[in-house]
RNA sequence: CGGGGAGUAGCGCAGCCUGGCAGCGCACCUGCUUUGGGAGCAGGAGGUCGGGGGUUCAAAUCCCCCCUCCCCGACCA
């Protein structure tokens, strides 16, 4: 009964750790059409775990949902200049409908500003319409020349937030406290993923946005993922959309507005910001299965036992789940479920019944402790708590020890082979991130010296910015 | 689209060079024994060998064309 590895080792191939630990732990699997993608039961709990602590930060912030149409006009794409140039390598466009050549293409969906704002234009009159707060669900499509599950898949599933402000200092308000309170909040206090914040350059920013600001976080093998990101989108879609309202003193006025998204590439950096050689690693907030209670043997009525141990943990308001197979061996169970990332393991067998205890098994250390089955959810609560603190604690201090400081491009391009690096932007300068671009590193983000965001004019040759350069997904 | 690798059972692969019954491991089904870190034995099912064309008595194998997937780039959440 030796253990055989089950996926390829992160340290060997960790592209190929990623697909057997998607395939293992029954995540997704590819879709028929290039870049597709099936997301598989277990996989979509854990999205709608995401959803739902995104949902409600959301509403927090005061925006209702809504839902546009997943086709939009070609004409209207077109009218944002900068924004077509943008997308237009990766629309999927129909162009027949009803056995019939369309008057008009319609494209799919690769984002919504343009339908957006044709309704915001219709509905914003007045400056007491304002702030207009709008986010959708949905899937969008990018047809993308290199697909990866979760990471660039042609489809994907987003929450695209869209609004409208009187002024441009509240509209970059707004913007920032999505990044803040929605983003960071999430990332970094439920998905347990440190993540460095800050405005992109200007050949990275979303195409007809006037600032982007972004989430970026690092993965086990050291590369960079922009996990999300949060676009001031100035007044260039509400010149070419109309989007006015009239101000208190009767003065007509475009509204400056914001969009902002998050998506199913979320996914991705949980498996590659945790996951180890067993499988994933899911920090317990996040987790739909917190805790899962193991039969060893079925023999002197532990099934039953782990039965009323496992009401016992949900009562106690744990997301727990029975294992309550016999016919298979118990080591074939319990790497299942480390595959599946479940934070805490509970074991109980014949041995541990007689004293009235059960065995704990963190996920994320492996510790494994006997507690006494009365009081279980404590020490069960108290080790998710730990888990939790423990794997942020773990991505912080690896991207501490993959980032470092350098004072040229060549250190830079160097130090990015294995992590992070910060460079002066007055030293990269525009021509440095053409070279570093050539050599497959991208400037994720800039930010003040002391780490804090810049104001979204602070540019030019005075500016005291930092850049944060790595290899991206 | 450029460079590299690969398509053979659900998954992982051998067979191809040198043409001659389509195989192995895991998974799956049945039975028995098992179950404290991927169980054992016995039996069984499962294939247009990525697709099309060509050469040949005979093609997974040789030749031509096409398609798909993976890795590294260019585009991007």
């Amino acid at each position: 009964m030796a253990r055989k590895s089950v996926l390829a080792s992160q340290a060997t191939d960790f592209p190929q750790w990623y697909q057997d630990v998607l395939a293992k732990a029954e995540l997704a699997d590819n879709g028929p059409v290039r870049g597709t993608m099936v997301i598989r039961p277990y996989g979509y709990s854990i999205w709608e775990r995401m959803q739902a602590e995104l949902d409600a930060r959301i509403k927090a912030a005061g925006v209702p949902n809504a839902y546009f149409p997943l086709f939009i006009p070609e004409s209207y794409l077109k009218r944002e200049a900068a924004h077509v140039e943008g997308f237009s390598p990766e629309l999927a466009v129909v162009t027949h409908g009803g056995g019939k050549l369309l008057d008009e293409p319609v494209v799919v969906r690769p984002t919504s500003e343009t339908i957006i704002n044709a309704y915001f234009s219709k509905w914003i009159q007045s400056y007491r319409d304002l702030p207009f707060l709008i986010n959708q669900w949905a899937n969008v499509v990018r047809w993308e020349l290199r697909p990866r599950l979760f990471l660039r898949t042609t489809e994907f599933l987003w929450q695209e937030g869209h609004t409208a402000h009187t002024t441009e200092s509240e509209a970059r308000e707004f913007a920032l406290q999505i990044l803040h309170d929605v983003y960071e909040d999430f990332m970094v206090n439920v998905l347990a993923v440190p993540i460095l914040t800050g405005r992109k350059t200007e050949r990275e920013r979303f195409s007809g946005a006037t600032t982007t600001w972004t989430c970026e976080a690092m993965m086990r093998d050291g590369k960079a993922l922009q996990m999300g990101t949060s676009h001031e989108l100035g007044q260039n879609f509400a010149r070419v959309f109309n989007t006015t309202f009239l101000d208190e003193s009767g003065k007509e006025e475009h509204v400056w507005q914001t969009s902002w998204g998050a998506s199913s590439r979320l996914m991705g950096a949980l498996v590659m910001a945790h996951g180890d050689d067993n499988g994933l690693r899911i920090p317990p907030l996040l987790a739909p299965v917190q805790v899962v209670v193991l039969v060893v043997r079925d023999e002197d009525g532990a099934g039953d036992k782990a039965a009323a141990i496992t009401a016992q943990l949900s009562e106690a308001g744990l997301r727990s789940q029975l294992d309550g197979r016999t016919d298979t061996s118990f080591g074939r169970r319990v790497v299942d479920w480390e595959l599946k990332g479940v934070p805490v393991r509970v074991e109980v067998g014949p041995r541990e019944l007689n004293a009235g205890e059960a065995v704990l098994v963190r996920r994320d250390s492996g510790t494994k402790t006997t507690v006494p089955v009365a009081g279980l959810e404590v020490a069960v609560r108290s080790a998710l708590d730990e888990a939790q603190a423990a794997l942020l604690a773990e991505a912080l201090e690896r991207r501490r020890a993959r980032t470092v400081e350098v004072s040229t491009v060549a250190e830079a391009e160097e130090a990015s082979r294995t992590g992070f690096a910060t460079i002066a932007l007055r030293v990269l300068g525009n021509d440095g991130e053409t070279q570093l671009n050539r050599a497959g590193v991208t400037v994720r983000l800039l930010t003040r010296l002391d780490g804090s965001l810049p104001g979204a004019d602070e540019d030019g040759p005075d500016a005291e910015l930092l850049a944060v350069v790595a290899r991206a997904y």
